[in-house]
DNA sequence: CGCGGATGGATCATACATTCTTTGACGCAA
DNA sequence: TTGCGTCAAAGAATGTATGATCCATCCGCG
């Protein structure tokens, strides 16, 4: 939350310097208004993050208040967030929270299951030597970290991805991917990485690089496959345990 | 336009009647309000149908005005587009209808061609006798139409791959699914089936009960991954077609 | 248990203030 | 004359405020 408040000075971009952002193209729908951070953000991260409970009623003019605007913007952010899905409306009964939960993950991570393979083959192909280049400057940085960091981790892991991808035709996909990384982002910041995970991140990353170098299409793929059904394995492993800690 | 002045009417729904219908838990967008249709889905029709033109600018007031409410409603349902993706925003220039160009169906349809084998091979080890029995009444209906009627077949065709994805667990995938074929249905509108297309429909409709049937779940998602993938090439072509008419 | 009012809130209609974009007229300089 | 920058006015987007109306839910009373 107060970090947003830093957001407005000029960042300078140094090239070792990893910020999260979407592929070109896809705009980051964002503030409508000047101001730094949009009603919409702030409802967005609240239910990602899991500030607002499942299921809780979201009355547009108690949002209104604690936000300081009227209930004209929140009612239009409600609106977008219904149509990306992340609230739900019944008529006359306003919006509700969907909540955020295994299942949700599972949906999520299931589509990147299906559609990342697809993203990754189109690379393969379509690499030059600068991205291979750049895919392992990525890599090392991570490795460098070695999750010391987990937000720093965060951030290269999705830059790490975001090279291969950020040039696919089919911007559509592109921006699904993205839309549903920076879910299960959020959601994961919440749980660390086990020691297993971290290892075949960094297995997979490399044998990634090797498919890339190797110009193997389909070995890609399976690699990315089994990266991302791996990563949404972990953190539906994680909220398991921690609701069963929650639970008794 | 005129037509949805007698949908108010309760449809009275016998079985062997179709009416394209989202899988059961997707709760159709619809109007929040009373009205039979609210604003958003006039706006909808309206971009998805091409009578409006692409990147054409979406005046809240005239909108309004035309529509006969007030503005207010029609910013909530820019927004809900916007979520949706078939409206694009600029901040303090308003919204623009997002094209439904050939680049725009070649991505939707490339997303099916991802998902639906997935969806395919789950109802395939999930399908009981019913649903094959089901599943054959529809294509029977189908073959009996032979396309004589393209909205009744399109209500059919749709009824027949809803029966395969209805009860599938992912909902998220389900529901990117009819998003999608909403948005092909109301292109293919446009143009009519080749005798080529025609006869390829009838054959993989026929070889995919075929496979459900026999519990080969790799092949009919093969086969379902084949029959997106020829589906939108069609209708590709046929923009094409259209597009170099108009040019020349 | 069921019914009717009370209440909260959604939805919509207006009206208006503010700010931004666009556009076209105008004047100055090459 | 032509090109270009300036600037004011119009058109809209965005946000605020307020009231009307309708619907869902709750509560007390019979």
């Amino acid at each position: 939350m107060t970090v947003r408040a830093t957001i407005r000075e000029p960042v300078v971009a140094v090239t070792t310097d990893f910020k999260a952002e979407p592929p070109a193209g896809i705009v980051a729908i964002a503030a409508s208004s000047s101001e730094g951070a949009s009603v919409y953000e702030l409802i967005r991260e609240d239910i990602i993050e899991g500030r607002l409970a499942a299921n809780e009623r979201l009355v547009a003019a108690d949002i209104a208040r604690r936000h300081g605007t009227s209930t004209n913007p929140v009612r239009e952010a409600l609106q977008l967030l219904r149509g990306e899905g992340f609230v739900t409306f019944a008529p006359n009964r306003g919006a509700r929270v969907r909540p955020i939960d295994q299942d949700f993950v599972r949906d999520i991570y299931e589509i990147g299951v299906l559609i990342e393979p697809a993203l990754t083959r189109w690379f393969v192909g379509m690499a030059t030597h600068e991205d291979i280049t750049e895919l392992e400057r990525i890599q090392d940085l991570i490795e460098e970290n070695n999750f010391a960091d987990p937000h720093r981790h965060s951030e290269l892991d999705t830059a790490f991805h975001t090279v291969m991808y950020q040039r696919h035709y089919n911007r559509h996909v592109a921006e699904l991917w993205w839309k549903h990384r920076e879910v299960l982002r959020a959601v994961s910041r919440r749980y660390n990485f086990t020691l297993a995970r971290r290892a075949t991140v960094m297995r997979e990353h490399r044998e990634l690089i090797g498919c890339v170098r190797a110009q193997d299409a389909d070995r890609a793929g399976d690699v990315i496959a089994r990266h991302v059904e791996g990563s949404g394995r972990h953190i539906l492993e994680q909220m398991r345990a921690a609701s069963a800690a929650r639970a008794g």
